[in-house]
DNA sequence: CACGAGACCTGTTCGC
DNA sequence: TGCGAACAGGTCTCGT
């Protein structure tokens, strides 16, 4: 389930407490559960454990697909990969089937990391940037300008859809959310990006930030068995419609694989121009 | 530099 | 109904 806009979701569930009244800002940890132990990615697990004893969570914020939450003095950063969740809920509830870490704070709350498929991780630091350094722009920062991805855009003699993905090129960014803007900004996925025009790279920064923050606002998509109550996916366009037909033109959508993962479009909104010359 | 394949994993759905 | 294949929100590493 996690892009950018299920991240957020969570961030801000985490931050302000969600309908289930999830807030976890100020509780101080008792003890760390480490269930699978390649869920923590560092430090080791005798180090982690004892120092995350007595720090108090501060804040949680995200960095693209990241989750920070600011401890005091370090920093628990989670990436949910493609089965991950949080929850958060008292001592007493019960180990659920594929829990993997769990935080024991004082005052009866506990929040657990769930992932199924156990590609998620969790980094406990003292510095953020060990982690996150390598990122690309955040999408939706003022920082991000059509002057800054044209630039970038330009770079690249590679195929829109995994450049978009690409965390290093753009940071946030997901299969969902990549196929949803390009349908969007009516660019075919395997467009070399070198090739865009400032007006096209303008288009594309555009329907990136519509796409993530309809995203957001919906509090992100849920679909089959990893469900977390958005409801995003009510609105895809092109995202798992292969051969469904286009709600613009009528045209089937089509379904290819690009860069190993199912690329959704409509071949009559978003034809791939070929190269003049 | 760009790309495909294979790993890492479990669960659900599809096709015969 | 049953059973194996295909596929799934992501990222990393290796070989070409």
């Amino acid at each position: 389930m996690p892009e950018l806009p299920e991240v957020e979701t969570i961030r801000s569930a985490l931050e302000n407490g969600g309908r289930e009244g999830s807030a976890i800002i100020g509780l101080r940890v008792d003890y760390a559960e480490l269930l699978w132990q390649r869920t923590l990615a560092v430090p080791d697990e005798a180090a982690f454990l004892t120092r995350i004893h007595g720090q108090v969570v501060c804040r949680v914020q995200r960095r693209a697909k990241y989750l920070d939450i600011c401890l005091e003095p370090d920093h628990l950063l989670m990436h949910l990969r493609m089965s991950g969740d949080v929850r958060v809920e008292p001592h007493s509830a019960a180990q659920q089937k594929h829990d993997r870490l769990v935080i024991w704070f004082e005052g009866g709350q506990k929040l657990v990391f769930n992932d199924p498929r156990k590609f998620g991780r969790v980094w406990f630091v003292q510095d953020p940037d060990e982690v996150l350094l390598g990122l690309g722009p955040e999408p939706l920062a003022e920082s991000f300008t059509t002057e800054l991805f044209f630039a970038r855009l330009r770079k690249h003699n590679r195929r829109l859809k995994p450049l978009l993905m690409d965390q290093a090129f753009l940071a946030g960014m997901g299969n969902i959310y990549t196929d949803e803007a390009l349908f969007k900004a009516k660019l075919h996925p395997l467009t070399i990006a070198s090739t865009l025009s400032v007006e096209e790279a303008e288009d594309l920064r555009i329907a990136i930030v519509t796409v993530l923050l309809e995203g957001v606002r919906r509090n992100g998509a849920s679909i089959d068995w990893v469900y977390r109550g958005g409801s995003f996916q009510n609105v895809f366009q092109v995202y798992g419609r292969g051969g469904e037909f286009c709600n613009i033109c009528g045209t089937p959508i089509a379904r290819i694989v690009v860069g190993q993962r199912g690329t959704h479009f409509c071949p009559q909104c978003q034809p791939l121009k070929l190269p003049e010359n």
